[in-house]
DNA sequence: TCAAAAGTGTTGCATCTACACCCATGG
DNA sequence: CCATGGGTGTAGATGCAACACTTTTGA
């Protein structure tokens, strides 16, 4: 094995949505003694030498968040020169990669998942996961915040794609949460009448014979993707 | 400077539309002694550890064709672990990389030029160049018929971004043109009317004190894009 | 009975589609 | 005068935007 100066990593920018909030999840750096302070970063690792794009983001993302079998759509790549010499980060490539110095293009994956039927747990390479609001990310190592921005394009970008945004829904679902999400990556406000007319007009949603549950208002028709 | 088991390269298919019909740049891979015969492939290569990729692609694309600066739109990385591996692939990998064993991950560009303005010419590195119709590609090295077809696909996707159908445009053109580049990119036809009002309400168009010359009918009036 | 969110239609406007004939030029 | 592509308008259908009130539930 000959040591290498440059790498190919994949970062994956999860979305989630907890009803309420489109979010994106954000993990811990592992921390490891003589490494100062632990950094918050997107779940992305280096690509084995046999190993697929595709393959290398599923692989990674179940390595250190346990989320296995999502959607994965590639976006973007990464490759400045310096995306990884920033000075936050240089400490802690030195302590986990063989080669610190090695340039590291990036190929970025989005994915769509509900909150309720995932819950991502940090492996023991990550401090933690976190779920953070697409409204207030924090600071985040490399030029991760950028990867992101960049992932909230292409999904705006896709989302008529149909089906794209059943990712983001739990099985069963109100209109006015398949709404928000709309609103929340789109960034804008939609009309409720409009909004559902267009919606319906896709006929893919089937009406359940339920309605929600525990809350201090009329209770909203349940809803899930036809067939 | 260690050898590597990995890298990066950047390819670029370059559309290009001659006034009746667009086409792809394809280039003769270089040919040297004990390869017995050369390939068609899309203009690419390896990018250096201390390049941008955006950077990479323009050098290359010079380097090759001598086309200059142009517009260069990433749309997809590529990075099959067997992309490069195919047996007609292999020789010619041999003759002419240091590390032809090596896994390469390539970033694909798309660019659009109007043929009359921009003479691609083949450098020594490259046998000739070669404009291919896109509905006549020939079996080109690598996976690179498969990077056209995606790379027209992002082309189709984008192709509603102001300006960018330009690029492909002379100075001065016709509506009729401007119309056949939409037919061959969308693949479908388009009702004349109705897409010169399409087209005119964008505003985007300066017709000239000029008209066509030299054909066999009535000459058609001649525009430019505004400002 | 109050608060909070669910649910529901109409109208005007803009946009898209389908469609057929005359015109200017060169050969 | 013929062949070739250039150039033009209308009517119907569809899609989008704006807009406000009543209903159901739990507290």
């Amino acid at each position: 094995m000959t040591s290498t100066n440059l790498d190919i990593s994949v970062d994956c920018v999860v979305f989630g949505f907890d009803g309420q909030e489109v979010k994106v999840l954000v993990i811990e750096q592992r921390p490891q003694v003589g490494v100062s302070k632990t950094q918050l970063a997107l779940p992305g690792d280096l690509v084995r030498v046999d190993e697929n794009l595709d393959d290398a983001a599923q692989r990674i993302l179940k390595e250190l968040t346990n989320l296995n079998g999502l959607y994965l759509h590639q976006f973007k790549a990464f490759g400045d020169i310096n995306r990884v010499s920033d000075f936050k980060d240089q400490e802690w490539l030195r302590a986990f990669r063989t080669n610190p110095e090695a340039r590291v293009v990036t190929v970025a994956y989005y994915s769509l998942i509900p909150l309720e039927k995932y819950k991502p747990q940090a492996s023991s390479f990550a401090g933690h996961v976190e779920w953070r609001s697409i409204d207030s990310i924090p600071d985040l190592a490399f030029d991760h915040n950028k990867i992101i921005h960049e992932g909230l394009n292409a999904l705006k970008r896709d989302l008529d794609a149909v089906d794209l945004v059943f990712e983001l829904l739990p099985e069963k679902f109100t209109l006015t949460q398949l709404q928000t999400v709309y609103e929340q990556i789109l960034d804008k406000e939609l009309d409720k009448r409009n909004f559902r007319k267009k919606i319906k007009s896709l006929g893919r949603l089937k009406a359940l014979d339920e309605k929600e549950k525990d809350v201090d208002h009329k209770p909203a028709q349940l809803y899930s993707t036809k067939s």
